[in-house]
DNA sequence: TACTTTGACTATCTTTGACTTTCAAATATT
DNA sequence: AATATTTGAAAGTCAAAGATAGTCAAAGTA
């Protein structure tokens, strides 16, 4: 029976539920502790059941005063901003990228000066790589940005 | 239980906000009696949350009658955008762009969401490299971004 | 096969303490 | 009186130990 990882998921969001601003902090090592398994096992269940495509948005310290930050963002799945992190993949050009900009601002999402900042993000000029790894970054940092605005929504 | 660095960081912040000119002396060995802990503590806190990236100017002087000289830099914005693009250099790293965000936040330049939007996109999970050439790819992106503010300014 | 669990190893952040350096005032020397 | 030396009072440095969290691959399970 695979229970744990369930049991560990259902805990922190009924943790989560009970918070006022949708953020819990925990303690890798407590949590561990309660459900008595390795601290690595909550890793685990945050890449798998906490990911920014389930909706959450995961913060982290370590060392002394360490912690972990869940955040639920809320996710509309006809959401412009949804649709479009789904559209962006795991790789895209910079062209495309400014052309979704674009749109953010045109359906106003985002201000002019926002989108500025996001297209200077994306340039290539920034990503001196192989053509193939700079539009994979390209994507995870357009990705990034996107699901801030989507952080940003819910608050 | 690392509540002590962020006590001594608030402790002092608030002693700032309380003098005129933005300047505040301290006696290293009073303030680590203060707080019942290791003198070089105050050090760590200096160097670690007073730092140029995060606007501040520490100066000391040994001996009798020695203090500790924290200064709150304050400039107007171009040169506040100017001297940052000079301490970003070629490469930084992720921590050390966000204290310079965060910064930027807190003079206003930019807002919230702004700073929101730039931390996401220099956060190293986007950027899936070796260290090295990751902090570079990182200044060229922050770069990028403030010179994009500087632009926005002077239009 | 795909998902889950564990544990060894790594990375990062904080706290402490032993040792070093600097400075000003007091004292000694010329 | 002027200069040199000593002394004690700061602050600085650095490395070790402590406190967390992250990663990854091997082993277990459905």
């Amino acid at each position: 029976m695979s229970k744990l990882s369930n049991a560990i998921e259902s805990f922190i969001k009924k943790m989560l539920q009970n918070t006022e601003n949708q953020t819990l902090e925990i303690r890798r090592n407590e949590l561990a502790d309660y459900f008595s398994c390795a601290p690595s096992q909550i890793n685990y269940v945050l890449s798998t059941r906490f990911s920014i495509h389930k909706g959450y948005y995961v913060e982290s310290r370590r060392g002394g005063g360490g912690y972990i930050r869940i955040t639920k963002i809320s996710i509309d799945e006809d959401d412009l901003l949804h649709t479009i992190f789904r559209i962006i993949g795991n790789s895209i050009s910079q062209s495309k990228s400014e052309d979704i900009i674009e749109r953010l601002r045109e359906e106003e999402v985002i201000s002019d000066r926002e989108g500025e900042i996001m297209k200077a993000a994306v340039n290539k000029k920034n990503l001196n790589l192989p053509v193939a790894a700079r539009d994979k970054i390209r994507a995870n940092i357009l990705k990034a940005m996107i699901a801030c605005l989507m952080r940003q929504k819910s608050e």
